[in-house]
DNA sequence: ATCGTATAAATGGGTCACCCATTAGACAAA
DNA sequence: TTTGTCTAATGGGTGACCCATTTATACGAT
C-alpha cells in the first residue's frame, strides 16, 4: 500500500547523478570529474558528502581517484573486478566448501574450454602456449615453488575464460580461482607428480584448443578438473584461523 | 619486481579490519558495530574516515546503517544483491550482452537440475509442485500479468538451485535471474503461447526431478533454457535510454 | 643553452568542532 | 490505556582548517 518514506541521503543522490552521467555516456572512460572543491560548488553541498559519494563510486568500480595536482576522479573502463569481488565475499560469508567449488567448477570449466576452442585465433593460441612454457619452466627449475606453477595454472584458466569472449565466464573463473587460491594454504599440494600430471593435462587441453576441437577441449577440461578435485579430496587438510575461531566459540 | 608504494588510506584500513572481523565470524549477522563516536575512540581517527569506511562496507553489502538512537551499523546476512548490482553495471556499460548471459545459463542450468534431481526429497518435490500450481494459476486467471508468471518461473529455478545444495549454484542463479528480470522491460514477452510452452517445460522438468532422473532433468532444463533464449533473440527489443543517447551523439 | 633545484599552486587525504533530524524510551497528562 | 512531550543517543551534514603529494614553473649554477 504505502512505501517507506525516502531518506535521501545526499551522497546517494550524488552517486545517482554521477553514475547516470557515466551510464548515459555523458561521461566517458578517461574523463576527469571536476575537483572535489568544484563539485562542492556545483552541488552546493559539503566536501564530506562529495567524498562519501566518490568512495561509493570507487567501490562500484566506476571511477578511480588519484592523488596530487592534476589528480582527481577519473572514469574507469568497465571491468569484471567488482563482480568477482562481491562474488568472493558472498562465498566467504556462506561458508562454501571446496566440494561446492569443485562441483561448480566441473559444471562450467568444460564449456569455457569449448568456447575458447571455437573462438581462439593465432594470437590467443600463442598466449596459451607462452603460459604453458612458463609453467614448464616452473616444473624444471629446482628452486621454483609449487606456488609458482599453480599461479601459471590459474593464469591459463583465466586466459581461456578471456578467450571464450564471455565476461561472465571470466568473472566467475577469476572468482573461483581466487577463492581456491585462498584455500590453497590449507592443502599440502607439494607432490611433483601431481603438478606434472596437471601440466600434461594442460598441454593436451591447449592442443585441443589449437586444433579448434571444442568437444575434445570440453572433455579434457572436465577430466582435468575432476582429477584435480580428487587430489584435493585426498590431500591432508590444514585447519584455518576461521575454523579455529569457530572451535573457540 | 617492485610494487607501487602503498598509500594506506585510512578508510581502507578500517574497511579491511572490519571486513576481516565479519568474514572470520568474530562479527555475526545481526551484530551491531559500535557507534561512530565509539569507533573514533577505538581507531583513533576522525569521524569522516569512519563514515567513509562505513559507506564502503555498506556498498559491499556487509553492513546496513540505520538512523536514530539505537541505530547504527548492523552486520547484514550475505546476499546476492551486490553481485547483481555490479553485474547490472557491466551490462549497462554494454560489456555484457544478453547473449553472454544466455550462454552462461546454458552452461550451468542443466547441472543444477541434475543435482536437484539426485538430491530432492519429498518435501522439496512438494515445494516445486506448489510453485508449479501457482504458475498454472497465473496462466489461467485472466487478470494475471505475464510478470506474475515470470516471477513463479524464476522462483522455481531458484528453488531448484536451493535443492541442489550448492550455495554457488544458488548465488549464481539468483544473480542471473535478477539481472535478466532487470532486462525484461526491454522485451515484449507477452505471448501467451510462449508462457504456456514455458509452463509445459517446467512441468516436465519437475516430473524428472520427482522421478530422480538427473540426466533427463539436465536435458530438459537445457532445452528449456535454449528455447527461452531463442525467444529472447527473436523478440523485438525496446531501446534503452542509453542507446537513444548513443544515437543522438 | 642546459641541467638541476627550489618554489608555488592545486589536488586529495584527514581532522575538528559543531549543528540538525531521527528515533526509542521514559514519563506525564488525559 | 492512550496520548502527547521531553530527553538523550545516534547517524547525517557542514565549514574551516591543515597536511602530503604531485606537477609546472621560475631561477640559478654550470
Amino acid at each position: 500500500m504505502f512505501r517507506k518514506t525516502q531518506h535521501n541521503r545526499i551522497y546517494q543522490d550524488l552517486v545517482g547523478q554521477i553514475q547516470e552521467a557515466i551510464l548515459d555516456g555523458r561521461l566517458q572512460p578517461g574523463d576527469k570529474l571536476p575537483s572535489q572543491r568544484e563539485l562542492v560548488a556545483m552541488f552546493q553541498t559539503s566536501r564530506a558528502s562529495i567524498r562519501e559519494a566518490l568512495r561509493v563510486l570507487e567501490q562500484k568500480g566506476l571511477i578511480e581517484v588519484k592523488l596530487g595536482v592534476s589528480g582527481g576522479a577519473v572514469v574507469k573502463t568497465a571491468d569484471t573486478e567488482p563482480v568477482t569481488e562481491s562474488l568472493k565475499l558472498l562465498l566467504q560469508q556462506q561458508q562454501v566448501s571446496l566440494a561446492h567449488l569443485a562441483e561448480f567448477r566441473e559444471s562450467i570449466e568444460g564449456d569455457i574450454a569449448a568456447c575458447a576452442a571455437s573462438r581462439a585465433g593465432a594470437a590467443e593460441i600463442q598466449r596459451l602456449e607462452d603460459i604453458l612454457a612458463q609453467a614448464k619452466a616452473c616444473l624444471e627449475r629446482a628452486d621454483a615453488l609449487p606456488h609458482d606453477f599453480i599461479r601459471r595454472d590459474i593464469r591459463l584458466h583465466i586466459a581461456l575464460a578471456e578467450i571464450s569472449g564471455n565476461p561472465i565466464f571470466l568473472a566467475v573463473t577469476k572468482m573461483m580461482h581466487e577463492t581456491i587460491l585462498g584455500l590453497y594454504d590449507r592443502f599440502t599440494l607439494r607432490d611433483r607428480d601431481v603438478l606434472e600430471e596437471n601440466y600434461r593435462d594442460l598441454c593436451a587441453l591447449v592442443a585441443a584448443v589449437k586444433q579448434g576441437q571444442p568437444d575434445k577441449a570440453r572433455r579434457l577440461a572436465l577430466n582435468h578438473v575432476r582429477r584435480f578435485n580428487r587430489h584435493l579430496q585426498t590431500t591432508p587438510q590444514i585447519s584455518t584461523d576461521k575454523q579455529l575461531n569457530a572451535e573457540k566459540a
